[in-house]
DNA sequence: AAACAGAGGGAATGCGCTTTCCCAATTCGT
DNA sequence: ACGAATTGGGAAAGCGCATTCCCTCTGTTT
């Protein structure tokens, strides 16, 4: 048993396909009363489910929203998807998802598997990269968005415009202030610390890191500070474990030297990094904050209840997945096409106690 | 200028469109080299990208693997997803996203959505639940995922069958030996201790929750135990708090009562819960291992560096996503079908500084 | 009462692709 | 060397639906 199509709906209804089809989607065209009552029972004894690739093949869309994510199992993505997710409820589509690694080059892929879908719209979240590497792919990324927009498609880039893309209509950037944020959280940080402040930072070009980590020179600068040495390392847990153990090493060599040295505060530019930072340096058996004080970014959910709680810079990012998604909706008919006032973006500096200043 | 189409790449290239359609998917029939090689250079200078859903349509098959989770932002549904992802990019398939939020009914619909999509296969996670309320939805869910197999799809649950669903052709349960594996988690803590155990549990009558309790106290009574208390409450990170609270409380009491009083031992069936339940004591000023022991149930990836460890038992959860996605896909002709030895999935005890017997 | 507008239903077309089915041009057998 | 088997390509028929166009039937206008 095959599953059953508008054609036998309509022929038990004993009415035709264009009247089935009419009733059974709400079209300007209500027919009679008593006829769509035949047919919604047809259709309803039949257990008739309409196939969404003919209605999409017909209508030319989809009711697909796209999303393409580094690593579904990174929460920072994981809490942008809950809003995407979210948001395409709304529109009442829903949500295909792409994992990519993080190059560019999947990235394109990825949008080329949407198109070839028909996604209605795109979300792109992950940090954009200009490393020399990915210069190649963020030109065929361009290329491919480049198309999809042209063919009337919808995206919405969080953080960073694609490198080289070119602003078409349809294409949309949720800006996230990461810059202005971490130079907010490293006058928090600033004031009244005499240690040193270290940064571990991404590779370099990676734009989310790159601007987290201008912004807290900065902010360190507006304080009166000099530049923080950056250490660079993977986007990544294990990346922030490796650059922590570096540190510990400096920070128990410090001490040795001079038992009152000034605390080390260390920046990682995400909490997960932040989390590997911490891990390090206990494993050292430094404590924290007591021999160094760190902070992070994001404001990761599942990481609130770290001990010792992570001083960050709280981000929403459920909102940002659902107005990126929501900048991808077609705008009502009559609405503006750029009054859309893209709402803006904010975060909130967030100081716990990993970065107090009295000892444990 | 939009998306290019089959007929105008064979137009191009000077073929009809059954030669294009031939050489570009790699039918049976290969068409001489020279024609190939025209039809290639066609399509790549008209940037063609098939439409799948014309594909799908014409082949009725999508390429499509839906995923159910509760709430993609759980890092439980996170890690799993991962699994499916990696599995779909295998299959050479996208992944299809629906988060329900743990409602059979919501469940149901998403069935129904992938069925209109005509996805090729249902990945179903989050527990099952035989909760009366949940009654009428497990029954239309069964029923949805009835006709879907008979239509031709294959489904895959992780845990649980479906309430109430008959195993069709297609229906695929992974098992999660969540009732051994905790059994063996309360012999191990059990091992040497004299403490009150008690239970943070999930609502009554969801699956997950129910074996790992009923495990736990089968554990308990092998190692010579009486039962523990069971406290149910919400199946997330809150209702771990809410319950630990009540906990902490009762701790208290008994110190105040007898210093020397055994210490508790508290099992919360998923780590998020026990994170919450450890969260609520050490607000009430208590300590980890010193003043109860606490264990979790999962071991989510980003809850490992939580201090004090978390005992728990370490569940290969992106294994059970893959394997859950590789059991729906259709043997290759000749293989048995009954052959799929439906690799068991396995857990380990893995015992941490929550639960050692040393106080602090 | 005749002419007209409008409503409601059906036939037919097309969305873009796959896949028989069919036909012409080969190659092979003996 | 001639018919048979095979190869390689095109024409055409759907896949399941939305939608345009057309026709008929009813209700309205002068």
């Amino acid at each position: 048993m095959a599953a059953s199509t508008l054609t036998e709906v309509a022929r038990l209804a004993g009415v035709s396909p264009a009247t089935a089809s009419r009733v059974l989607n709400g079209s300007a065209r209500t027919p009679g009363k008593d006829i769509a009552e035949r047919v919604r029972q047809a259709a309803d004894s039949l257990g008739y489910i309409p196939n969404a690739q003919a209605q999409g093949l017909a209508k030319s869309s989809s009711g697909l929203i796209g999303l393409i994510v580094h690593d579904i199992a990174d929460p920072y993505f994981a809490a942008i998807a809950r809003g995407v997710q979210d948001a395409a409820r709304e529109q009442r589509k829903m949500v295909l998802l792409a994992t990519t690694g993080g190059g560019p080059a999947e990235e394109k892929d990825a949008v080329a598997a949407f198109a070839a879908r028909r996604a209605d719209s795109i979300v792109i979240a992950g940090s954009r990269s200009c490393r020399a590497e990915d210069q190649e792919g963020n030109a065929q990324l361009a290329a491919e968005l480049d198309r999809y927009c042209r063919n009337g498609g919808r995206v919405a880039v969080v953080g960073h415009p694609v490198v080289g893309a070119t602003a078409l209509e349809g294409y949309h950037v949720i800006e996230v202030p990461n810059q202005e944020l971490a130079g907010r959280l490293a006058a928090d940080l600033a004031a009244g610390r005499d240690g040193d402040f270290v940064i571990i930072g991404g590779p370099e070009g990676l734009y989310t890191s790159d601007d987290r980590i201008r912004g807290f020179q900065e902010g360190l600068a507006r304080a009166g500070h000099g530049p923080a040495e950056v250490l660079r390392s993977a986007f990544n847990r294990s990346g922030g474990y490796e650059a922590g153990l570096q540190l510990a090493a400096r920070i128990k060599a410090a001490a040795a030297g001079d038992a009152a040295a000034p605390k080390m505060c260390i920046f990682a530019v995400n909490d997960v990094m932040a989390i590997g930072a911490a891990a390090a340096l206990r494993s050292e058996g430094l404590r924290i904050p007591r021999d160094a004080s760190i902070a992070g970014f994001d404001d990761i959910e599942t990481l609130r209840d770290f001990r010792p709680a992570l001083s960050t810079v709280r981000l929403p990012l459920e909102d940002i997945g659902r107005l990126a998604t929501r900048a991808t909706r077609p705008r009502p008919a009559g609405e503006d096409q750029d009054a859309a006032p893209a709402e803006a973006v904010t975060g909130e500096v967030t100081l716990r106690r990993s970065t107090e200043a009295a000892a444990v």
